[in-house]
DNA sequence: CGCGACAGCTGAAACGTTACAGAAAAGACG
DNA sequence: CGTCTTTTCTGTAACGTTTCAGCTGTCGCG
């Protein structure tokens, strides 16, 4: 009863990686039945997915990337899309983990497409939709009217930011609530005693510059203490450039008593300007920082810091991609969390 | 003249991305022959390769990677095994970005393959290769008989690591000369006068942990210092578990009067157990460590450090995995990365 | 003039997968 | 008993690339 026909039927190599051909041949079934076996295709007959999975899973297979995405233009590939930049807070790594997180129980793989910030954004973005070398892309230090965005929503390309947009609703996303964290921190340093506030914002093209500054400005309005305005700052200044500012505005007749900072790398050049400008942190001024590391935790004992979980941020941006790639709604695809509570550095701890 | 035969000479769909085919059109040329042109094969006329390279040129022409996989095995990807866990000295980003710069300009991409240190650390070496998902493989966390890199020579996959092991000789590698880096540090302590020294050294399952020790130790030992044992700790440890170790520590009738940190994670739990133990830094005490991020700076003012380039190590393993895929000698394809001078974190700076 | 060498090109086949159209067997139904 | 339907399975083609073997025409050389 052999096939005599050596085209297509023969036995596979010995030291190769299974393919549904060896499948096929051990199972003594055609080739298209074992693929639509593996993926549980309803006209199948149970009997024989059983014993296609049983054969697949004894010899260990796994099914080749090329071949399906060739055939079926599916990367199984999501690209975070990344400045290369220095990355003072470690938010990448804990980033990458999160994602990593999400994606572990899914075929997908992540793939790392970095670019500097001197060139054009636009570059990295462009060249994954060009190639389709991957299925969703994420991205983050988005803008309100953020071009990528806008590429990618006219080309139908999955993707989710880490931010918002000024577009907000028409794609997927997560986003650190920065409105509620700057008012927060600002109800701190009120709560302290503390009326005149400053604010060292993230960069200004950047959307939560924006959320930060209103949740700050709404609060100081509200509380009815006094904004002390500082421009020409920004946490994603070079550290010495942001300690002699710090230095400078502290020195300042009408200097602030309080200062919120968006970044714990920036914080510790803040702190080194306020004592380089002679003051006392918790006496002449409180500062109060949003930290994603834990490191800031041990700097200075009279610090507030309210904690952001990038690792969270990376899980919901991955779960908001894949769900994009799925076709699922957008509005289930959005996130925001809520910023830590403000806690103080004093040591709390026993032992 | 025009060929009658629609199979094979069809102008290509217009809104589709152009592939051999669509370039083989365009000149009237072969698949083949387009193919051999663009990898600048002999046996094609140089006034057809340019005709063929400018028009792929033209209509944007990018192989299709999942063709190329297919056909010739060829991933164009380096994956790069990442433990999961906390990463407190933002190493990974810098890594990553390193490696980022190398592959800038090469074909290939760069994918996280992330495992949990709970977990075997093998899993992820073995899926690589069992299903050739990728061209090389950059590990990190390498242990002196490290059974990953056992396997991945057995069956000879290209490969590099971060960091070296007890057979060295036979793989591609780039390392932090440690040992230097604690010599240099011991000898920085015992010219601060300082006599009595302990080491709070890597974990001690990594290979980096002995060239630590050793480099501390013959320090040590050549200046006439004594060396305070300290067991049981890492800079691996939780760190509150690391500041409540080294309270303890310093409160023992024997404590050193010079501690040397293999991090700079680390150092900010030292410091917080060193001043827990009411000692002050500086005078009771001096600490050298190593940094990565730029943060430790500004720590403390009385600290030493010693910088750690990551995006450095980012790069050069990138090289050595890249030449060991190319076949380069192994030899070529080790480096060492000499530390930064011991610095004292005491402004210097002007402004 | 004949022959071989060579430059320059070509189509077919294959990599592993899935989509499509269809076939064989078995049961339902008149 | 014949026909129709359903279930279960099958072969072929195609995705884009490279490799292989081979073709054609030109030229050098005896």
């Amino acid at each position: 009863m052999d096939s005599l026909d050596p085209s297509s039927d023969s036995a596979p190599a010995e030291g190769t990686r299974p393919t549904l051909k060896t499948i096929a041949f051990m199972t003594g079934l055609g080739v298209t039945t074992v693929s639509r076996a593996l993926k549980d295709a309803p006209e199948i007959g149970e009997e024989t997915k059983r014993r296609v999975r049983l054969v697949a899973k004894q010899i260990g297979y796994r099914p080749n990337r090329a071949g399906v995405r060739l055939r079926t233009g599916k990367t199984n590939v999501i690209s975070l899309v990344l400045d290369t930049e220095e990355d003072l807070t470690g938010f990448v790594s804990d980033m990458i983990y999160g994602i990593s997180e999400t994606i572990a129980e899914t075929p997908y793989h992540l793939i790392v497409t970095p670019y500097s910030r001197r060139n054009d954004p636009m570059d990295p973005v462009r060249y994954v939709v060009e190639t389709g070398s991957a299925d969703g892309i994420i991205l983050s230090r988005t803008e309100p009217n953020d071009p990528r965005v806008a590429y990618l929503l006219e080309h139908h390309f999955p993707f989710a930011t880490h931010g918002r947009t000024a577009i907000g609703e028409d794609h997927p996303f997560h986003d650190f609530d920065n409105r509620a964290f700057s008012a927060a921190a600002v109800r701190k340093l009120v709560e302290l005693g503390r009326r005149r506030l400053a604010l060292l914002p993230p960069p200004p093209d950047l959307t939560y510059h924006q959320h930060m500054r209103d949740g700050f400005s709404d609060a100081v309005q509200e509380l009815g203490a006094t904004e002390v305005a500082w421009s020409g700052i920004s946490i994603d200044d070079p550290i010495d450039v942001i300690r002699a500012k710090t230095a400078r505005l502290m020195r300042r007749a009408d200097r602030p008593d309080g200062l919120v900072a968006a970044s714990g790398g920036a914080t510790f050049a803040l702190v080194a300007g306020i004592e380089e400008a002679g003051l006392t942190l918790g006496s002449d001024v409180d500062v109060v920082s949003k930290q994603s590391s834990k490191l800031l935790r041990w700097y200075r004992p009279e610090l507030w810091i309210s904690q952001e979980d990038f690792r969270l941020a990376g899980r919901e941006v991955a779960r908001a991609v894949l769900g994009r790639i799925e076709g699922r709604p957008v509005a289930a695809l959005q996130s925001l969390a809520a910023p830590g509570e403000v806690v103080s550095c004093r040591m709390p701890s026993t032992t």
